[in-house]
DNA sequence: CTGAAAGCGCTAACAC
DNA sequence: GTGTTAGCGCTTTCAG
């Protein structure tokens, strides 16, 4: 079998050229004289060589790689995102350094640090406040943040959680709901802005909300909270969740109990991931456009690559998909 | 503001020492000076220093980077598969570097070839056959395949498809059904294994199976699948799927056209993704252990990488999980 | 324990 | 068009 891989020297050598010659040839740097072209050509594909993108990016600082850091790969919104952004970096030709934080907060701060060294720019999904986020603009790279952020310079995507939350209570609202419950994720920073957004619906009509939590943004998450919210003193008519997998583990334990939805509660999550639409009753939910907010941040970091920097904040519209959990109050 | 990073040269001279010192120092490579590790402390941390690893890559050879190619990162199998190389590869201090072939067949062996160079080893999840997939014999990186590969000599992880299959079959047969019907995917390799398994089954009681194709391992290709199977001529008791995606569409286009999962008819999946738990009826499928063959994978790959190389085939048992999809025949 | 020097594989001026 | 030469930021012998 075969040792070292060859170097551009080799190929130089066997063709009989220098290695600038070599290097500008790999690079498509310019045109060659016939004999030149098909020795190098032959040399190449004799050896079967193959530039070092090491090495190359050593010298041009660049790495044709974009750093992706997600909260966690298990939820498909977040796959639907790097499903976006996928696709938008595979067209230009860059590369996806996929970092899956895993919802713990505490090593956020080295792994993005570590990943900055490795990539030309990255987007980051992360539960850090603008506060605690400041030290990425000591990154010196491009970044895009999944999220709105007011404080810092950084290029934003997200969704206008607040008008997502106020469409999901409208809707209930408007299903002659009055007892109406949100179960939250604390931990996340839009967790108060979707808040916020079912508190502004329902002081138009002098309502107040009960607030609950579920721990994480987990179906499993939501199972363990359902009994708590729906056997509790104040048993809502209607519950809106932080998100779709909350809403999922909700629906499944409210049927163990012996609950019906929405005979017996309307349920929503937010987000619309795929499998929303296969429960049953299918998910009445709030569509973010998750795959297109990945494809945006690519963009506006490609963009910004390219030296077209964009320090603005853009938002996607939310879309109410209203289905089968959600139905008139009896 | 500053401008470019700090080399270990800038740390030398702020410290007053050889950039070897400072090189030994960040490699923790030997004991030094009480006044030499108090001055490389303050220079590096005064200046921000972080040695820079491509530089480091270049000549070491090494990047603690693997390279982990999965079909599609929208199917949850895959994301739990992740979720475990993950856990393992932070554990040993090195990143992924993930790549959605996105069921692309045509760019597999360029995109696979081009992250080759960029890692210390592969896990490849891919739809080629072994006699396709020869080159990466050539790649000279450890590899570890996530399917069984007879011909190659590459190590590799997966599950009993067969047996997999024959379970289910089994369970079929044992709640009374007779005509079994296949939804099966053509593309993939192991497809044809988990027909064998069925087909062993069957074969036992001298039945024979029906065997659909639903063109694509998503739920999507089971909701459009569903008519075909269930409004033809053979109109099966009982439909295994290929996947758990599949049947997840399956059932819930069944329950459009009025059939009843599992009163008119059981449908069953394979891998036991998190949402078949949260569908209703919740999905019979057969768990593959996901997470376990994504650490298992990693693991042997560091391994091979630590100079252990295991080129041997292990398989996963699959475990049958009953849920509520299935029921005795009527 | 510390340092000087020789590169890793490649690109980027600048000559020819 | 093609070659020469200097490095990129770091590790690694090998002296001292």
């Amino acid at each position: 079998m075969k040792k070292l891989s060859p170097t551009i020297r080799d190929v130089a050598a066997a063709a009989g050229v220098s290695v600038a010659t070599v290097s500008k040839y790999m690079n498509g740097a310019q045109r060659f004289s016939a004999p030149v072209e098909a020795k190098l050509k032959a040399a190449i594909e004799e050896l079967g060589y193959r530039s070092n993108p090491l090495a190359r990016s050593m010298i041009t600082g660049r790495t044709r790689t974009i750093g992706l850091t997600i909260l966690d790969i298990s939820n498909p919104h977040f796959t639907n995102v790097v499903k976006g952004a996928n696709r938008i970096a595979l067209r230009h030709d860059y590369t996806l350094l996929l970092v899956d934080i895993d919802e713990t907060q505490a090593r956020e701060r080295p792994l993005i640090e570590a990943l900055a060294q490795r990539v030309d720019g990255l987007i980051v999904s992360s539960r850090l406040s603008d506060e605690e986020a400041k030290w990425m603009l000591d990154l010196d790279k491009p970044i895009v943040l999944l999220r709105r952020s007011d404080e810092l310079p950084i290029p934003s995507v997200g969704i206008d959680n607040r008008l997502a939350a106020y469409m999901l209570a409208r809707h209930l609202l408007n299903l002659g709901h009055r007892q109406i419950a949100y179960l939250g994720f604390g931990q996340a920073r839009i967790n108060d802005e979707r808040i916020r957004g079912v508190r502004e619906c329902l002081d138009e009509v002098g309502l107040t909300l009960e607030v609950h939590d579920a721990h994480a943004p987990t179906a499993r998450a939501g199972e363990h909270a359902c009994s708590r919210v729906m056997l509790g003193p104040h048993r809502p008519q209607a519950v809106i969740c932080y998100n779709d997998l909350i809403a999922l583990g909700f629906m499944k334990e409210a049927a163990s109990l012996g609950i019906r939805v929405p005979q017996d509660v309307s349920v929503t999550g937010v987000d619309n991931v795929p499998y929303s639409e296969y429960a049953s009753p299918a998910l009445t939910t709030v569509d973010v456009q998750s795959e297109k907010m990945g494809e945006l941040a690519m963009q506006k970091l490609i963009d910004a690559l390219a030296g077209h920097p964009d320090t603005g904040h853009s938002m996607f519209e939310p879309r109410l998909i209203v289905r089968d959990s959600t139905a008139p109050c009896r």
